[in-house]
DNA sequence: GAGTGTGAATTCTTTCACAGCG
DNA sequence: CGCTGTGAAAGAATTCACACTC
């Protein structure tokens, strides 16, 4: 919460919807923006909103609100650099497929440029923008490119053996679709996707007539 | 937290991913297994794991732990019947295709039972299980079939008006891949699925050399 | 001894409410 | 005024630590 501090998971997560909102809203209403303009579209409060982003230096206007475009500059200052960030990925199945074809990476400032399988039958074939390599090649095509994201989606089973590859190639941050915990060195960060517990989540709340919205 | 209460976000988040390790573990070693166990396979507190269980009834056994199989059983009466849950997708672009193809939902206890798209190109075309139908007939086909849950994979821009057709076709809950807040009636339940800002919040949490793990 | 269940203490987040600024 | 920034209060979630059970 200080300056130039670590920001907490929470806080983060809502900075990037409010860059996705900005972003989405700076076509047609480039002016200020009110923390509580901001707070109605995310369904948040505007305390909440205040705070997240006093959380990184002050520059909201009293009585005015903040500037769109400064702040999208400030936003996309703390999530890299604003340029595209290199990812790679490994695994083609039906997901892995999915997201190199993902046209929505690109916009929000993320591109493959690297892909990997273990099946010989996948190797070569071009999909996206990226053609597929064979997994021995990871550490190889890693270093090389100092790719520091990755897409993990292979089986469970290959999960943690992949992950132990790229954590030694230098990779940084990984996606991790594979069902199953991840153990890696410190200073690698994960962030799991598993799609069946979050169907399991809704059912659940669904189940119980609460308001789980939000 | 009281019995027969309403569960908390993040303990039902955990509870998911107990079951899926009980699940994952019960072949081999069905006996029982101790807080301090699941803790460390997940990447908990012991204490955690603890509460979570006691959140629903007290069944562990002093200096044993708690059966395995009986605490499946449990889990999945929490997370709907434990029989298969129907599931219905719009949107039939890279991702809609690949969930469809997706082998990770039926052995956790989901089958998508229809599919819809706007394009007629697509429609008629048989992809995992299920036909592609037009979106005209989705609100006939969901009050038909009763279905409770729904995946959306639709572009942004469509997102809203889907969301309202679900919701008045009877659908309880959302799994949204637009990266747009939707706005639904109250008792209706979201869980948003935004890639690209995973990806952001990873190149914030790698870049600041923090031990963003868990 | 091993391991649960749980109040109490702690830490983390969110909300409140208001002084102060343009 | 309208709106920010922020201490103080409230509310959640997590961790501690220990009495109690098998």
């Amino acid at each position: 919460m200080d300056r130039q501090g670590r920001i907490s998971r929470p806080t983060i997560r809502r900075l990037s919807l409010y860059l996705r909102h900005l972003e989405e809203i700076v076509r047609q209403d480039p002016a200020t923006i009110s923390s509580r303009q901001l707070a109605d579209a995310l369904g948040l409060t505007d305390a909440q909103v205040r705070k997240d982003l006093a959380s990184f230096g002050q520059f909201g206007q009293s009585g005015v609100g903040y500037q769109v475009g400064e702040l999208i500059v400030r936003l996309r200052q703390i999530f890299g650099t604003g340029e595209l960030s290199d990812v790679a990925l490994v695994g083609i199945g039906s997901i892995g497929r999915a997201l190199l074809e993902f046209k929505g990476f690109a916009p929000r400032g993320f591109r493959f440029v690297a892909a990997f399988d273990a099946a010989p039958a996948k190797i070569g074939r071009k999909i996206g923008q990226v053609q597929v390599q064979p997994v021995d090649k990871l550490a190889a095509t890693i270093r090389a490119t100092k790719i520091r994201l990755a897409v993990l989606a292979v089986p469970s089973t290959a999960a943690q053996e992949v992950a132990d590859a790229l954590c030694k190639a230098g990779i940084r941050g990984i996606l991790n679709f594979a069902p199953i915990r991840l153990d890696v060195p410190e200073g690698v960060t994960i962030i799991p996707v598993d799609l069946a517990a979050m169907l399991q989540q809704l059912n659940y709340f669904i189940s119980t007539a609460a308001e789980g919205n939000k």
